[in-house]
DNA sequence: ACCACCAACTTTACAGTGTCAAGCTGGATA
DNA sequence: TATCCAGCTTGACACTGTAAAGTTGGTGGT
């Protein structure tokens, strides 16, 4: 069958799939499965087993499982500072609606990523190669030291102001999605962030 | 050896160890592998091969491995708990000391147990049991409302203001802990939780 | 055109994990 | 004394990540 006349344009793709880099198609079946079933169901095999390839196939592209999940948390904080961005630019162009929504934007990538973020953030050393993330999470920080830049008093410390600003987003993201807000002994109306941010003492807001 | 004459009082702690409920022991081993080797090395296998008895041994005390390390949480809170009651005990009798005290309290528990802290905020509910937390959990939220209801706003939402305390706090022991403070592109001076808890709005502080 | 090479993948194997099902055992109870 | 059974052990199973060896198909060299 597969004599000489067809196989020009398309060189390796011989199965039905698209078929892009296999290294890059690991990737996005681990963000699913973390999308889908959560973090404690992501495990190499099931990665494999989703693309169709072998169990150890995977050993190719990555040096373990460390080095995949790294690679899965730098997409991982490229959609983080994505989601920011993209608040930020339907914003009003005032410091203080930049603050809210880069806010926003983290907070709610944070719940509908919930496994993805708890990877990023909460993963052991052992767990997830961090070396693999290269600048992305810099982007991230980069982008709230941005919006927390117009808010810093004179006389403060250089990074106090974002270390304030990221304390309170990050803590705010995390009690959020591990459910610590709908515990008994509290009212029933679910906190925002944007009513939390305003209560920082920060320069004319 | 053993004939009538000398067991009253020890009924079974045979073994030379003190040998107290083997419930007891799997917890504490499991406490002890958290703090020496980390989150990542803890396995029911090795908790049980710690106190010396056969890896089936803790079925008949949990129900399993989430229900033990529920269990784990549960003593974890406690701890927490009294951590930040020592420190609110040796504080000046003011607001703002007793809110500075129970967030270094917090603080410094994270950053000692870390592995700990990250088991009980962190983890899904299918690997931790937390119907096993019993009303841990609630005093350490408790004593978090306590020092923040001095600073209650008149007009505002019930909860917000420990919403807005423990978000700051929560967040910044974890960035500590995940190591986001010591990054390039900061300055060289370890931020504090005492220099960031004075920077929220709060009434006549 | 041939051939050797090699990257990508598969197969097999191994140590480790949690959990279930038996089997044992010794002290308490009838 | 006989029985029972809580507490533990042994063995097995499916699953995990990883390493080693085997297979294969395309590529480059001559």
């Amino acid at each position: 069958m597969s004599s000489k006349n067809s196989g020009e344009q398309n060189h390796h793709d011989q199965k039905a799939k698209i078929s892009r880099d296999l290294r890059e198609e690991l990737i996005d079946a681990a963000l699913a499965i973390l999308a889908e079933d959560g973090l404690e169901h992501l495990s190499l095999r099931k990665v494999a087993a989703r693309v169709g390839v072998s169990h150890a196939a995977p050993a190719h592209h990555f040096t373990g499982l460390p080095e995949l999940l790294g690679c899965v948390c730098k997409v991982g904080f490229e959609n983080l500072a994505k989601a920011m961005r993209e608040r930020l630019d339907v914003a009003n162009d005032d410091p203080h609606s930049h603050l809210i929504a880069a806010g926003e934007g983290y907070v709610n990538f944070a719940r509908q990523n919930a496994g993805l973020i708890s990877l990023m953030f909460n993963a052991g050393r052992e767990k997830v190669e961090k070396s693999a993330f290269g600048g992305s999470g810099q982007e991230t920080y980069s982008l709230l030291k941005q919006v927390s830049a117009p808010f810093e008093p004179v006389g403060a410390e250089p990074d106090s102001t974002e270390t304030l600003i990221w304390s309170v987003v990050h803590g705010f993201a995390f009690l959020h999605i591990g459910g610590r807000f709908d515990n008994s002994g509290r009212s029933t109306a679910e906190p925002q962030i944007a009513d939390i941010l305003p209560r920082l003492k920060l320069r004319q807001g």
